[in-house]
DNA sequence: GGCAAGTAAATTGTATCCAATTGACGAAAA
DNA sequence: TTTTCGTCAATTGGATACAATTTACTTGCC
């Protein structure tokens, strides 16, 4: 997921993304260039293109002389993200029972581990753990682009889960991913289907709003103000 | 299709993308910042911004330090790509034999008489048309994430077809595209989802590269000079 | 007291400037 | 002749400066 390449842009651009993530920069919140910059010690430039990208993967919105926002899917779009998820995913499916590569059911047990040590605390850390396991599952498919829209999309879905759950309750999800490993284990598509779109319409099936501003300094002072050399 | 929204930015992102995809930018070229700037009549940073989101759609890479090219697919890459466009595109089917809006149809068949219209210069603009034709079908779906993801794939694919493609040959492909439409009026889902299997199936069986490089300047000098005021 | 207009502050949009990295060419040594 | 090292040109990476636009506040009028 994150894009190790090359610059300070992408540093920038992976910080904030993961704070967004994490509900350390809550939905509706204001991103002045200048200010997320002298957190970062960054000038103006490099977080503009950060912001750019971001507003191409949907986690935030621009408008015009107003400034850059994190973006606040309506349920209408959040619906939307979900149809497209799920179609997703059941390509991701229907191609790893064909070929999953050698080393694949290692890396998702293990990914089920993280999950089930960091069940206890209902914190960001578990939401951005249970996305990241269907980024894992997708990357394993070797379509990079598969891989890249259903990161796409989950991070979409971890900003709406944000705002719109009441509790994650990651406790069924972790259970339900072991069942899907299973599943695809034993190629049976139809069940691994099944139980992933049962997983996504549970997800999804968590309604209630929950907006509420905060600090843009304080938070950022976590996410990294040693970018500054 | 082209976001008509705000600034510079846009507009010579809009340019560029449509130069590519007709081919007037061919794979491999290089695209140095100031000489786009030059030509346009912007700063470069203006075409950086540009080039940021061209790379993000997958039509433009840039290697550090060394500045951005049109993409190149590698046949796997391509393969890749019309896999998701596939899966992408039978999900369109399955939601417009649904539920399809009023003017749908009208649309649809107005945008095939365009094709048909095009149908004998086999150059540029019929490739655009094909391509359009698939777009248009999922931003009647309603769903503006699946309608970005298809736009996304079909460009890269049209960017595809120019590379590997001996002659474009649209004359079946518009054939085909009023036998999805017919099929999606009957509802007929199965029998839909396999003319769109073979007509991409069909799009992505031809290959044969064939890259030659030209000068940028001449070429962008058609695509909006006008942009200096 | 409320509303409107004008002005000032804040923030983005764009351009230009300097530094850093890369690639190529050429010269010198093996 | 081949290889290697060093210098130079070209181009991007990043920062700062300036212009344009929007918002918010203040002031004056009704």
């Amino acid at each position: 997921m994150s894009e190790s390449k090359n610059t300070l842009t992408n540093a920038v651009h992976d910080l904030l993304r993961k704070a967004i993530i994490e509900q350390a920069l809550k939905p509706g919140m204001r991103l002045p260039e200048d200010t997320v910059g002298e957190q970062f010690g960054v000038s103006r430039t490099i977080v503009r293109h950060a912001l750019v990208r971001l507003e191409n993967e949907g986690l935030v919105i621009t408008r015009r002389n107003r400034g850059a926002f994190v973006a606040e899917p309506s349920r209408e779009e959040a619906q939307q993200i979900f149809e497209v998820r799920r179609c997703l995913e059941h390509e991701v499916i229907r191609i790893l029972c064909d070929r999953m590569p050698e080393s694949g059911y290692d890396q998702l047990n293990a990914h089920v581990r993280l999950e089930q040590g960091a069940k206890g605390k209902d914190g960001p850390v578990s939401i951005r753990l249970a996305g990241e396991f269907h980024v894992l599952l997708a990357a394993l498919t070797g379509n990079e682009v598969l891989a890249r829209y259903v990161s796409e999309v989950v991070l979409r879905c971890s900003l709406i889960m944000s705002m719109y759950a009441r509790s994650h309750s990651s406790d069924c999800a972790v259970d339900e991913h072991s069942q899907i490993i299973e599943a695809i284990r034993e190629g049976d598509k139809d069940r691994a289907m099944h139980i992933m779109g049962h997983h996504l319409g549970a997800v999804a099936g968590r309604a209630e709003l929950s907006p509420k501003p905060d600090s843009i300094s304080a938070i950022l002072s976590h996410y990294g103000k040693e970018l500054a050399q």
